[in-house]
DNA sequence: ATTAGCACTCTGATCTCGTGAGCGCTAACT
DNA sequence: AGTTAGCGCTCACGAGATCAGAGTGCTAAT
């Protein structure tokens, strides 16, 4: 059904797509005619768009003005039409240079991360930090804080590290929380966090009685310290980019799409779909469930250390967007961030 | 020269300010005078206001206008005329609240706070995380990523935690790294962190020569994994309050806004500005540097654990704010916020 | 199937004009 | 000396009105 489109009306609506794209204008046939250096006139090209415009791949903001693509255009354009994603030579030397220098810590890799989708891109761009359930224990560390609160500092492979403060009831003495920190590394090592509470509760039944209070007592300990699932940091940046996009001039757009940006949960939910397998995802205008979003395009992937998909990050921007340009650039930054997160194994 | 103001004078600019705060229009001169119950009339109010312009305390926007504050009228609101600043219940209950139910670690404490302080100012709330140099040393952990970097995490009292990846040239056998690990706790438990790398040296001169090559690795260690002075991390939300104010309608200026908000840097120069001890800073419009940010006022403290003011946190707005509104808030966030943290000593 | 030609439509910029809010000034009043 | 009524003046703002330009759709000819 898709493919109806003859190959003259594909052109034009891969001309309309990109020249669009580049200029905001909606897009006339006499503009489209001087590609084709007067083989072709105006009014065939008009022809043309008649066709395309009643299978809704284009549309009119007003009857005397240009075309411009629809959602379903720009999908096609995206699945059939646009050249293939390349990554520009001072992007590679940009990100490689970034990924040599700025390695502190995984908080500022990411953040840096999501800032150089941000700027490359020049949208808004974002990684979200991994589920907590898909990291290998490295190491725990149980350190007390005044009088009724214990820090419990888990550490990840990649260098991931994740604190938690807990409150008290009961004074454990100072040796037993040293005898417990010292069991739970032993224990856990080297464990898919998602495991390690299943792992002690099945410890536990086979322990003898003799011991069951301290174990109690660790599960205790970790049960509370293990962060809240589905409560995963978001690094987001340059969102003032969409605020330079023309068509957010409207006040009551950029007002509405900041609001529901900065509550965070809706946004997040877009994200918390599946990815497919190592793909790139598009989700173009109205293709997404978010109302406040609806004029953007959002452009994903999943980050992989391994075998193991553990994140996801991508660009939000208009819909007007160079979609070649930007799937190029999470596809590789997605690539890099991932082989930079594996030296830290 | 300040107090040439009569008291009529300084009636009717209060009068200004709060009208103006509320109501977003220019003030006329009848407005005023039906505060005053027909015992004035709108022409001698008038006088009074053309008083005030002269002295440059307020403004008309065009000749036919009503008055506007000017920064130095907002100023001498501030200083002298504004009513005592005042948390209302709900406030307090509600940030009660917050500080029993939200405990997880420092980051999300500082990330709510921030959240909280633009929720109830109903403008940008921020927190400036705590200078690492002064913190409290807790406890210190070394773990080895991979085969040449090292995990260091840093975990001072309060519950900050600061972790930092560091490259190895030459590999460090792993019991060596433990002997290491234990040193560095038994040395600098305790110390203020701003000391810990002078004190290092001035025992690296004291200790005898066989001991030399692992004191040399444990300062490598602790040098390298030092976070950079002045790279201090920021909590700031509620940046599409700022938007959503109708001053901010203009797009360029918006634009230009969120633009310098997000990269940060003048931003945290104009906070850099030392604190007066204790005390509530109001910075108005033109009386910071900051050239994109002189429709905004600024409204900041320090907060404190016990003695020591650790780090900054206030509230950004237009000009036009409540002003006695937010130092209430302000103020009494600052001191909950701190009796949060010293719960985690 | 293509195209030249023409009438038609709609936007956006510019101008004008009327309205209303609010002021400053002056002269009279207390 | 302070206050006020009265009046004329100024200016922003919104509603029409007008006009040029861009782009279309349709028709008839190629």
């Amino acid at each position: 059904m898709e493919e109806l489109l003859k190959e003259r009306q594909r052109e034009v609506l891969k001309m309309i797509v990109s020249t669009y794209v580049r200029t905001i204008n909606p897009v006339g046939s006499r503009t489209i005619a001087k590609f084709y250096q007067d083989e072709l006139s105006p009014a065939t090209i008009r022809n043309e768009m008649h066709g395309l415009e009643e299978r809704d791949y284009i549309q009119q903001p007003h009857t005397s003005a240009g075309r411009v693509p629809t959602d379903k255009g720009y999908r096609y354009y995206v699945d059939h039409l646009m050249p293939e994603p390349r990554v520009l030579p001072y992007v590679v030397a940009l990100v490689a240079r970034e990924y040599r220098e700025h390695m502190d810590n995984v908080e500022t890799l990411i953040e840096r991360t999501s800032k150089i989708l941000s700027t490359l891109s020049e949208q808004a761009g974002f990684v979200v930090f991994p589920a907590f359930e898909n990291l290998v224990l490295k190491r725990v560390e149980i350190t007390s804080l005044g009088r009724h609160h214990l820090l419990i500092v888990w550490v990840s492979d990649n260098g991931f590290v994740q604190n938690q403060v807990i409150d008290m009831k009961e004074d454990i003495p100072s040796e037993e929380l040293l005898r417990i920190n010292r069991f739970l590394n032993q224990e856990l090592q080297g464990m898919l966090l998602g495991q390690v509470k299943l792992h002690l509760a099945q410890k536990f039944d086979q322990v003898q009685d003799s011991l069951k209070t301290v174990y109690r007592t660790a599960r205790g300990i970790v049960n509370q310290s293990f962060p809240k699932e589905g409560q995963r940091r978001l690094a987001f940046e340059g969102s003032h980019y969409i605020l330079e996009q023309p068509e957010f001039q409207d006040w009551e757009k950029s007002r509405k799409l900041f609001k529901t940006l900065e509550a965070r949960d809706s946004f997040m939910d877009l994200l918390q779909v599946r990815q497919k397998d190592g793909k790139i995802q598009v989700k173009i205008g109205f293709e997404h469930h978010c109302p406040d979003i609806w004029d953007c395009s959002l452009i994903t992937t999943e980050y992989r250390v391994g075998p193991r998909a553990i994140g996801t990050l991508g660009v939000l921007g208009p819909r007007r967007m160079s979609y070649e340009r930007v799937i190029g650039l999470v596809d590789f930054i997605s690539r890099r961030f991932g082989e930079a997160l594996e030296q830290w194994i």
